[in-house]
DNA sequence: GCATTACATTTGTACCTACAAATATTGTAT
DNA sequence: ATACAATATTTGTAGGTACAAATGTAATGC
């Protein structure tokens, strides 16, 4: 569906202005699915973003500052969201010795079994929403994206 | 930047998911810069976009539902945001006298001020926000969105 | 050493989102 | 007419986002 019509745009909507529309509702549209399907497994979003982030540190711990600098939502209050995590003992949270400014956060194995239930599920879940463009156009879209970011 | 780049993505994560992270991304990528541009106006994004929808009933009252209907967040509590809006004088709410569980909503001269006074800016925004891309780039990026949104 | 600055995180506040339950009004079936 | 369902909005609650101020720790200059 055109996004004119899906949200009843006004026909002088110019089209750079739309683009930008229909970037955020069509990022908002998978975002939603996608954080229904986590809400079964009692997860957020930005709480999945941590739990991968800590796996992807193969046992190294991360900081928080190093955390939120791989979130997709940069914003995201990292320090609350591990609250959130170890409420669940999902995370490990302990002050770094050597610079007790720092928190060395960890995934538990009670994580790393819930990100394996994930997998395929989120895989699936994934392929599911992309099964309406092909490989190839799935690369021009991540180009596109990629461009469009490289603004000045 | 390429999106693996901006945010260290494992070098095994698939075209799908890669896809789909770099379109939630970028998005807020932009959603961020033009909330911050709104503001210096005192004005949230979705306050915006229920403004902007108003205007476009040219003098016709919305009802509630029909703003939800038209927003880019589906999710957004309307009820909550015509309350802001009121206080700030730029809309008005009154009970529609012919079914009365209906609201009406209408712009105040005020809030189309507002908007006046606005729309060169967003406009100015939006053209530099997409300025990476040409016009064709551009007509290829919402056909792929809109592609994509069409999964079954 | 002591003050100053920089760093890393936490806390506070206002707003937004998601969703379920509650309220009020209208329409419908019998 | 009354009970029941449908419609439209409101309210409550738990999380998330944005941003500024506060806290605690480490590094630097003198």
């Amino acid at each position: 569906m055109k996004i004119e019509d899906a949200l009843k745009l006004s026909s002088n909507t110019d089209l750079k202005s739309k683009t930008l529309i229909n970037l955020h509702y069509t990022s908002r549209f998978f975002e939603e699915r996608f954080a229904s399907l986590l809400k079964e497994f009692d997860l957020s979003v930005p709480q999945f973003n941590v739990l991968r982030i800590l796996r992807g540190q193969k046992g190294k711990p991360a900081s928080l500052a190093c955390i939120q600098e791989r979130m997709v939502d940069k914003n995201s209050n990292t320090t609350r969201l591990v609250d959130k995590l170890i409420l669940k003992n999902l995370v490990l949270r302990k002050v770094c010795p050597e610079n007790r400014r720092k928190i060395e956060i960890t995934i538990t194995e009670q994580g790393l079994d819930l990100l394996k239930t994930l997998d395929p599920v989120t895989q699936k879940s994934n392929a599911d929403h992309t099964s309406a463009l092909n490989t190839e156009e799935l690369e021009l879209l991540n180009n596109l994206l990629d461009k469009l970011k490289s603004h000045e």
